[in-house]
DNA sequence: GATCAATATGGTCACGTTAGCATATGAAAA
DNA sequence: TTTTCATATGCTAACGTGACCATATTGATC
C-alpha cells in the first residue's frame, strides 16, 4: 500500500512548519498569499487528504451519522434508512450503516464504539437496546436518538410512530368486516415494538366484547419465514382464524404465501393485515392492507432531534410520536359466509 | 459527555505502567498473574474500553469490512448487503455500509476516506466507479473487492453475474413465447452492468433475426418510479411491445404497475421480465418471471477474495463470474392472439 | 561463580493532527 | 518615540495506544 501524504510532507515542501500548512488547507488563521498558495500546491503536488482518524483523535467532529440495525436483513428499516440518509444529506451528513446485531466476534463493542466516536451523531432504529449498552448512551457516548424504540421509558430522545392506534386502527377494521376470531403474528418476543402492537391488539378484542385466546397469538420474529411459520401453526388449529393481524408486513408477506400453499384465498378465505406499508406491500398479490408509517416525517423527525443534540441543546427524554395511517387494500375483506 | 477512561487510568489505579496495562488487557507478553488480575479489575471498575481510533491510527488491523453503494435505496443491493454481512460475520468480521452516493456534502472523500483506513477491507458492489476513487483503489488505499463491477477493466479482483448469459436467458424466454416486439428498460446509463444486460438483449434480438428497435428501449435509472414512467413510454407508442424486458426487478414493478394503471393485465396483455430475483419477487402479482443472482454465492466469493487480499495475498485483477439461472413465473406468457 | 534464558516491567517515541502560547514584523495611532 | 494593533509564523504538547529497546529479577546450567 502506498502511504498517503502527511501534512508535515506538504509543510516540508512548501517551505513552512506543518502548522503554517495546516491553517492554509483548513483556511483559519492568519497565512500571507503567498505561502497558502505554495502550500496549496505542494498539496496538489502530493495529491495530500487531511487524515480525519488523526482529526477525530484530537476530538474533531464529522460529518457523520451513524445508524445503528440490529435486523440488517428488514425491509422496513430498509426504507427508514433510506429516509434517514436523504435527510440527513440535506444537511450535510454523511451516513454510515453498522449491522448491530449480536454475534461473537471478536472487540465486538469496540468497533461499535469506535464507529460512535467517528461520528457526529447516532441513530438507533431498534425497538430494543441492550441494557449495558443503553446506559452507556444514556451516559453520553455519544448524541444518540431512538427510532420506534418502545422497550422502556429511556433519558434519550425518541421518536416512535403511535404503534397502539395503529394496530388498533387494524384490528377495528377487521371487526368491521365481521371477522371474530382474529389472530395475531406477534414480532421478537423481546421487543417493546411487538408488545406495544400485541396490547393494543387485545384491547380492541376487548372492546368489541372477545377475550383473546392465546392460541391465536403465535410469534414471528419479523421475518417473513416466521410469519410463513406462524400462518401454519394457526391454519392447523381446530378452529382456525378468519383474519391474521401481523405484527408486520414481512410477516404478513409469509402468512399469505402459507396461506396460498394450503390451497386458500385471500382475502376469501382469510384475511390479512400488516403493519409499515414497506414499499412492497402495495405490489404482492393480493395487495396488503396495513398500517402505514409515515417513514419520511418520522426519519425528519428523527434527525432533526439528532440535529439540535449535536448542537448542544440538553438531551431530555423527551418522545415524539408522529401518526399512523390505516391502507385498505386487497387483502382484507368480509368473513366468510358460514359454511 | 463522560470522558470514556483512558488506559493510563487503568493503569495508574493498577500501581503499573501503561504498557504493562495494555499488555494485560490484550494478552501478550510478559506480565505477572498478580499483576494481570489488579489491571483487569481495574479495568472493570472503570469500565475501559479500548479505543480503537487510537490503535486504528497506529496501523492496527480492525475487523471491520466496508461496503460502499452508490444506490442506498436499491433493494437488490440489500439483499446482497445481508449476503455479505452473513459470511463476513461467520469470519468474525463486522459490517459497515457507507452511502456513497454522489452528494455536495463538505469533505466528502474525506469522510470516505476515513471509514476506508478505518476498515480492514473494502466491497464495492457498484456497477460503476468514479474514476479518481477508482485509481486511488487501485494504488492500495485498502485491500478491495469489487461486486458486479461492469465498467471496464481494472487491476483490483471483481466478482461478478453472467449479466450477458442472463438477459440473453430472459430475452429468448420472451422470444420462446412468440415474442417479437420486445422492450428494454435500462438502467442508469452510465453502468456497465446496464450496458452488459442491454447488449446481450439486443445480441438475442439479432440471433433471431429481429433488428433491435430503438423506439424500444427506454432508460428507468434502475428504480421502480422510472421503470414506471419507461413503461408508459413504451405503451405510448404507436406500435407498443408485446412484451417488456427490465434491466432490474424495481423496475418491472414498476412496469407492471404501470400496465395495470392503463387497464391492462400482465401476462395477457403484455408480459413483463425482471432481472436479479429479489425477495419481493416471488411475492408481487403476478409473481415475476426474472434472472436469478445467486447472491448467496456472489457474496461468498467477494468476502473470500477479500480475505485473501487482506491476509496478504498478491492482488490480481481476476474477474470471477457466477452463473445466473432463468426463473420462469406468472408475469411472463405467451403473445396475446392478434387482435 | 559466571553465563544464559525466561520472566517481568518500564521509558521513549511515533502514528497525524491542531490548540495554545510565544514570537516577530510592519504600520498606524498616541 | 512609544504604544497598540493586525498580520504572520513556529514551538511545544496532547489526543490514546503500542512497537522497540532497555532494565531488572529469578532460576537453571555449565
Amino acid at each position: 500500500m502506498r502511504k498517503p501524504s502527511r501534512l508535515s510532507e506538504v509543510a516540508k515542501l512548501a517551505g513552512v512548519a506543518p502548522i503554517t500548512a495546516s491553517r492554509a488547507i483548513r483556511g483559519e488563521g492568519y497565512v500571507s498569499e503567498e505561502a497558502r498558495a505554495r502550500i496549496m500546491e505542494a498539496a496538489a503536488q502530493l495529491n495530500y487528504a487531511p487524515d480525519m482518524v488523526a482529526r477525530r483523535m484530537r476530538g474533531e467532529k464529522s460529518k457523520l451519522i451513524g445508524i445503528f440495525v440490529n435486523n440488517f436483513g428488514s425491509l422496513v428499516l430498509h426504507d427508514i434508512t433510506k429516509e434517514i440518509s436523504r435527510e440527513a444529506r440535506a444537511r450535510g451528513y454523511d451516513i454510515v450503516l453498522f449491522n448491530a446485531e449480536r454475534f461473537d466476534g471478536p472487540d465486538r463493542a469496540g468497533t461499535r464504539d469506535m464507529l460512535a466516536k467517528l461520528c457526529a451523531g447516532l441513530i438507533l432504529p431498534m425497538p430494543n437496546v441492550e441494557d449495558g449498552y443503553l446506559s452507556l448512551l444514556e451516559h453520553r457516548q455519544a448524541p444518540c436518538v431512538l427510532v420506534n424504540f418502545e422497550a422502556r421509558p429511556v433519558a434519550l430522545p425518541v421518536v416512535a410512530v403511535e404503534n397502539r392506534q395503529g394496530a388498533r386502527l387494524a384490528v377495528q377494521h377487521l371487526l368491521s368486516l365481521g371477522h371474530r376470531r382474529i389472530a395475531f403474528i406477534a414480532g421478537s418476543p423481546y421487543t417493546g415494538q411487538s408488545a406495544e402492537r400485541q396490547a393494543a391488539y387485545v384491547q380492541a378484542l376487548q372492546e368489541a366484547g372477545i377475550a383473546a385466546d392465546p392460541s391465536l397469538i403465535v410469534p414471528g420474529r419479523f421475518v417473513q419465514t416466521g410469519g410463513h411459520a406462524a400462518a401454519l401453526q394457526l391454519l392447523d388449529l381446530s378452529e382456525p382464524p378468519t383474519a391474521i393481524f401481523a405484527a408486520n408486513d414481512e410477516m404478513a408477506f409469509g402468512a399469505i404465501d402459507a396461506i396460498h400453499s394450503r390451497g386458500l384465498r385471500v382475502p376469501d378465505d382469510i384475511s390479512v393485515a400488516g403493519f409499515d406499508d414497506i414499499a412492497a406491500s402495495s405490489f404482492i398479490h393480493p395487495p396488503l392492507t396495513t398500517v402505514r408509517q409515515p417513514l419520511a416525517e418520522l426519519s425528519a423527525c428523527a434527525v432533526q432531534a439528532l440535529m439540535n443534540l449535536i448542537e448542544g441543546q440538553p438531551v431530555h427524554g423527551h418522545k415524539a410520536t408522529v401518526p399512523v395511517e390505516l391502507v385498505v387494500r386487497q387483502s382484507t375483506g368480509p368473513v366468510a359466509a358460514p359454511r
